[in-house]
DNA sequence: ATAGTTTCTAGAGCTGACTCTAAGTCAAGC
DNA sequence: GCTTGACTTAGAGTCAGCTCTAGAAACTAT
């Protein structure tokens, strides 16, 4: 079974356009050819593909993932380097992923902020008194509450 | 107490460049000049720097951002809309971290692919007899042994 | 006072990742 | 045989988000 470059961007909701500049950047030298040159892909290269989805939505750069895929080619001396490479790439993303907590909680945080302003109908509740600029302490308030047990998430939702 | 672009530039690790661009952009109507027309950022101004950058951090695009500050600047009246607009972006984060754990997930699986070739010195221990084509009842494996409770985590572990 | 550092603006340049155009090839249906 | 539509390449264009340059003005330290 193959599969023509239209198929694959059915398949996969790629455009053929980046399927082709894939190619050009080195990332789909697995990919079989017909007599008239037109790109063939195998059930197989559907392997590849998913990695190479996965590293792009690990936000891994289209050069290191040809990389990557270049290592694959080379055969059973680079399995420590794929290995190596993959653990890199999967600690970015733990780290990633910790940051991205860290602004959701924030993004928690300013939603009971403007939660509380339109409960008051007023966001000059949280100024220090006389100006307009925001009271430290109001950050602090919330913080006791979350330290109390209650949840950044609920904390957020409007009644 | 105010702060000069170098000044804030250094406490946020973000280039006067990038902080120029960003009040180009309409980010940062809030900050004053002095009389030779430079920049003066006050201490409240550190409040909106921290929204921005975790919209940054949640891959708002700046003119979406820019978006937001202007409904920071009108007042009152846009409370609701600047709750719902955090909102979205709460939303579209919690789906993006579960887009990652996904993707995570995979990057251990594949990494558990690599250690077991690794240990087995090729990996042809994956293909299908006579083939180079992963045989899928590997991956189906590596499923069970998840679902048999071990943590894809540890699963990925070289010993 | 003067040298060195910082800032200002306008606008050019850069990078990554596409996205499309042009001109041509090939396969399928009428 | 001829049209239609999917494919090919090389190369140009686009977009976001910076990043830098040039030339002028303004602070800072001696």
């Amino acid at each position: 079974m193959s599969y023509s470059i239209g198929q694959v961007s059915e398949k996969l909701s790629i455009s053929p356009y980046t399927l082709r500049y894939y190619d050009k950047e080195g990332l789909l030298p697995f990919v079989d050819r017909n007599d008239a040159g037109r790109r063939r892909f195998k059930d197989n290269d559907f392997n590849f593909l998913e990695v190479i989805m996965c590293l792009k939505e690990a936000d891994v750069p289209v050069k290191q993932i040809g990389d990557f895929i270049d290592l694959c080619m080379t055969g059973d001396t680079t399995l420590q380097a794929r290995y190596d490479f993959l653990t890199e790439h999967e600690q970015a993303l733990e780290k990633k992923m910790a940051q991205l907590q860290h602004t959701l909680d924030f993004l928690r945080w300013k939603k009971w902020y403007y939660k509380t302003a339109l409960q008051a109908g007023t966001e000059s509740i949280h100024y220090l008194p006389g100006t307009n600029h925001v009271d430290p302490a109001v950050h602090v308030e919330f913080e006791k509450l979350v330290a109390n047990g209650a949840s950044p998430e609920e904390l957020g939702k409007l009644a």
